[in-house]
DNA sequence: CTTCGTGCAAAATGTTTGCAGTTTC
DNA sequence: GAAACTGCAAACATTTTGCACGAAG
């Protein structure tokens, strides 16, 4: 068991976002969730465990998440937009173009290729986007 | 100088796809261009062109040209699509998030890592999309 | 009580589709 | 001439915006 130093409601209170219900709906979402989940994924969550919100809200509200760096926003070549709570380890995903699974993997070792990218062509890499699509084991049979 | 084997004609062929004028001017602009472009700079420079073509065109030749392997279809966490033509080296990109600058970087060493996922994972590694954000060296200054 | 957050409606942006007419091979 | 391609208009999906009301600290 961990032992958890934060919740919700400091973790909004951290970036100056204040504790609405809708947020932290939202953040329980992302947390349970082992995916990167888009807006109508999200908004049919919340319709179900009753909470009216509009999709302007949830878009607000991720806009904030991210500008705090509380979520990432990620992008899976499907035309929007998908968003996950931000972790402490540097992981990417393995995404089946066939079953749409999406799983996790860690340790690219990409911070290797930043600090060669900033000696070699003077750029300051702040972030970067890898991701993988392909077939999952299962899918393979 | 190299040599050309191949003229757009032929890339078109290959891939049984007809020669149109407006398929040969977008393959034109993608081979001038030396970045991703997304639609709107396809269409001002087709309109600028005089050659008078509708985006519901564009965008089916786009995903024509993308099937057949000839372009590539890129994320710049822009909430849109950017298409550059498909070269034989595996490059990705340095995006200055500040002047929009965009770098072209080689030898990232994926391959090695597919493999590995492959072997760890039993994830069949197909394509990935990797870019870098950051400030380029003329905006660091 | 002031700032921040939300709902609603509308719009902006990027992309896709149906269908009738036109071009390429 | 058949199959492929295109224009037009409309629809669709995602995301953003203005404004008035409501809630949190």
């Amino acid at each position: 068991m961990t032992l958890k130093t934060h919740n919700h409601k400091d973790e909004l209170r951290d970036v100056a976002l204040k504790a609405t219900p809708a947020r932290m709906a939202i953040l329980d979402f992302l947390e349970k969730e082992h995916r990167p989940v888009d807006v109508p994924a999200l908004l049919s969550y919340l319709t179900k465990s009753d909470i009216d919100i509009d999709q302007a809200t949830v878009y607000r509200i991720l806009d904030k998440f991210y500008k705090g760096n509380i979520i990432k926003r990620l992008e899976f070549q499907e035309g929007k937009f998908r968003y996950e709570i931000t972790h402490t380890d540097d992981h990417h995903h393995l995404i089946c173009e066939q079953c749409g699974a999406i799983e996790d993997i860690s340790d690219c070792g990409i911070e290797v290729l930043e600090k060669e990218i900033n000696k070699k062509k003077k750029f300051l890499v702040k972030r970067h986007s890898l991701e993988f699509f392909g077939v999952c084991a299962v899918c393979q049979r």
